[in-house]
DNA sequence: TGATTTTTGTACCGACTGGTATATTAATTT
DNA sequence: AAATTAATATACCAGTCGGTACAAAAATCA
């Protein structure tokens, strides 16, 4: 009904907000896949027609990487701030409860759509396939790079190898997507997660 | 070329062999998903045209399916046959070294069908996606059961909980699954594999 | 050989795919 | 008020989707 602008253009205003279209777009994408998202799926989700979808967002490609960006900014917010944690043991902590939490809830849809928005997919999703593997890849490279910045500051033992641990981190993340998408209750990750945590490298 | 039925049937002989046609429908499906295979896909990959793979798998949905079945027969062998190693320890490793070996391996698609065939997906695909949940479900029940066993004969300790247990090692076994597809090799999984099984309990 | 049975190739089906042309509507600018 | 700009709704586009009708072809049975 409202249309935030910024500040007044001229024209007909738009009658839709970009922020909470998008937000539906992104829940769609998130629950059915880009391969299993139509565009009638997410004109009807986003309460606009085609026209008003291409013009405000491209097309169905570029609308979903802008989806993504959302999903990282907002529902997976989880990840950027464990990584500010003082300790390895502290970022992998809130990283894994934060997901164990966040993966599971009835609030949106189970998993990760980085993880299962565009995993095995038609050619057509191909752009959007490589900018998900990119997005796990960059993750996965902060967490090396914080694991290493945690053995020259001393709270990881310095026999550790930080690859391993970073993808042995990731691994795990990734696993917990899965078993949020196989019905896993948040309570249910969250021991898994406490496992995962017992056998982490503390010096 | 040749019709390798085991008895002679009336009527104009099939032209191509059933389990070969089987498995080319089964490298597509995993490669491109349920949803982002098309029976153009699969008509040109089995080298049939669509009457005949509909008369011989009945329909897309059935033919997904059947490929499942052989996925876990053949190019997933390894697991049904760690069940049966004589610890817990021993089960967990050769399931996670087998998981390193055979998803990373260039001579197949990367990862599992069984988890990347319909993580999300259209509601065309439900009853495929549903199954799918139900063989990972299926897969760490008998995990759980193995690590039950193992505690009553010993070589898990009593203390574990066989259930958050079997719940951690599935999730790593999905996770690798996801590392696969990141483009990760056999070895980088080996050493997550090795990191897995540092922490495992042992008696 | 003729009848029967089953598979094959072709051609087609309605429905839906992602995407757009066009005209109308609603705002600002002059 | 007239002109300009941009978003709306409708109707449409070629191409593809999963699935099938139909007739020719190739085998066995009688």
């Amino acid at each position: 009904m409202s249309a935030v602008g910024s500040s007044s253009h001229v024209g007909r205003p738009r009658a839709f907000d970009m922020d909470t279209a998008l937000e539906k777009a992104l829940e769609v994408f998130w629950r059915k896949g880009y391969d299993g998202t139509s565009l009638s799926d997410l004109t009807e989700a986003m309460g606009i027609n085609k026209p008003s979808l291409y013009a405000a967002f491209g097309n169905k490609e570029q609308l979903f990487l802008k989806a993504i960006e959302k999903y990282e900014s907002r529902p997976c917010a989880f990840f950027m701030p464990a990584l500010e944690k003082p300790t390895a043991y502290e970022v992998a902590e809130h990283m894994l409860y934060g997901a164990a939490a966040n993966m599971a809830t009835k609030d949106q849809p189970q998993g990760c759509v980085v993880i299962q928005g565009a995993l095995s997919c038609s050619e057509a999703a191909a752009v959007v396939k490589e900018a998900l593997i990119n997005r796990r890849l960059e993750g996965q490279q902060k967490l090396l790079e914080r694991f290493e910045r945690a053995k020259t500051e001393g709270d990881l033992p310095a026999s550790v190898d930080a690859e391993t641990l970073a993808q042995y981190l990731g691994t795990v993340l990734q696993g917990m997507a899965i078993q949020a998408n196989n019905g896993a209750t948040s309570e249910q990750l969250r021991r898994v997660a406490e496992m995962t945590l017992l056998a982490f490298p503390r010096v």
